[in-house]
DNA sequence: GTCTATAGTTAGATAGAC
DNA sequence: GTCTATCTAACTATAGAC
């Protein structure tokens, strides 16, 4: 079953060589044509797979979404509670990621470009951002949960975690562990946060707070997204 | 006493014919041969004040924030709540803004990359950063608010105001009315927020919270930065 | 459809003369 | 401080081989 066509093959040499300068060299520094040369293929070979630098980057991404979409549903057997459940999905992309600081940031150039294929936020990326909102969501799963937050919650913890991705890039602590420290300390809260809206003293405080941000989120045009 | 170099009259010109092409056309399309020849001087004098094209943006920026300093100011005077001075503080800039939806991307092309001095997030921009809470941090000013809420709120506010603009660039609604909006509802809720942490039942349920993230983030490294 | 080879355009950026 | 000339690299175009 792994039987590709040469195209593909070809697009996968790429990808991988690509991927390697980045790592060794950096993304800035290391252009198309080197890109090529290291896959042994003509320079419109390359942009005939990826229609950019940055897609090579896109990609990746969508390797790394596949990736994490599998580790995550592996680790998550057996876990339970919503603070260890979602410790587990962020370390795991962390791992994931752990290697690829280098170019990572090449996800975010985008970000403030409304019409640009590769922007986070744009229309082009919807899918992507729908299968990472689903392994969020799928970390929910079998917890006692607010309806307002179940709704919510897949959705700020996307975003979230694009914020733990930038700072991880930024982190320069050894093996970056204050990111993972980060990490522990936000999924915990976010447990506590569950629990707090769970409890029957406090629910009717914490319960217009859930609904004004869902309608406000609502109204933003968030909830096409879902 | 507005007497300048001409050096300085040649940067302010540039600046000014650049953001006019941008704001007419886009930035993508603007080349910095255009920018040089709208201010009547030759490309390498365009880049003796301008290292690149997103600088022209950036020295935008900073205008921008000289700007908002004295709007806010003047319009937080008389004003009281947590959130009527919030939403003051934010639609102001937005005010600012609101003809540079066109090139306001261009802020965060390298949010991604920690060595590049237009990083959102890096070193050298740090001054900008620590202007901007200033302006969030008087908009707390003669609040009644936990002491651990003062001192994360500025940041906090700093952080969700860069989404706003990034939603703000990206929203297509008239007048961008679902940024405003949206703006409203959250300025609202920190309010409602802020009132409920003051609020003496809720107090011990609340702190804990407070602390931790606190602690998570003077953790994280971001307590250099106030 | 998959690729090579090559030539050419564009535009960001820089070096060095004045 | 400003200009001219030049460089680099992303990107496009095209014609043709397989």
């Amino acid at each position: 079953m792994t039987r590709k066509s040469t195209g593909e093959r070809t697009k996968a040499l790429i990808l991988e060589k690509a991927l390697g300068l980045f790592r060794r060299q950096g993304f800035e520094v290391t252009t198309m044509r080197d890109v090529a040369r290291a896959a042994k293929v003509a320079t419109g070979a390359a942009y005939y797979y990826f229609a950019s630098k940055e897609a090579i980057v896109s990609a990746y991404y969508e390797e790394v979404q596949r990736l994490h979409a599998v580790k995550a549903h592996e680790e998550l057997a057996g876990k339970e509670g919503v603070g260890k459940r979602l410790v587990c999905v962020l370390h795991s992309k962390l791992e994931i990621l752990k290697d690829d600081r280098k170019f990572l940031g090449a996800l975010f150039r985008y970000s403030g470009e409304p019409g640009h294929p590769l922007s986070v936020f744009g229309k082009a990326t919807e899918a992507q951002r729908k299968q990472s909102m689903e392994i969020f969501r799928e970390a929910l799963r079998g917890v006692e949960i607010s309806e307002e937050l179940r709704e919510l919650l897949p959705w700020g913890i996307w975003l979230l975690h694009l914020g733990v991705i930038l700072y991880f890039i930024h982190d320069e602590s050894e093996s970056q562990v204050k990111t993972h420290r980060l990490v522990d300390c936000f999924a915990d809260m976010l447990g506590g946060l569950v629990e707090l809206t769970n409890s029957v003293l406090l629910r009717p405080f914490v319960k217009p707070f859930q609904e004004k941000m869902l309608e406000a989120l609502r109204e933003a045009g968030w909830s096409k997204e879902i």
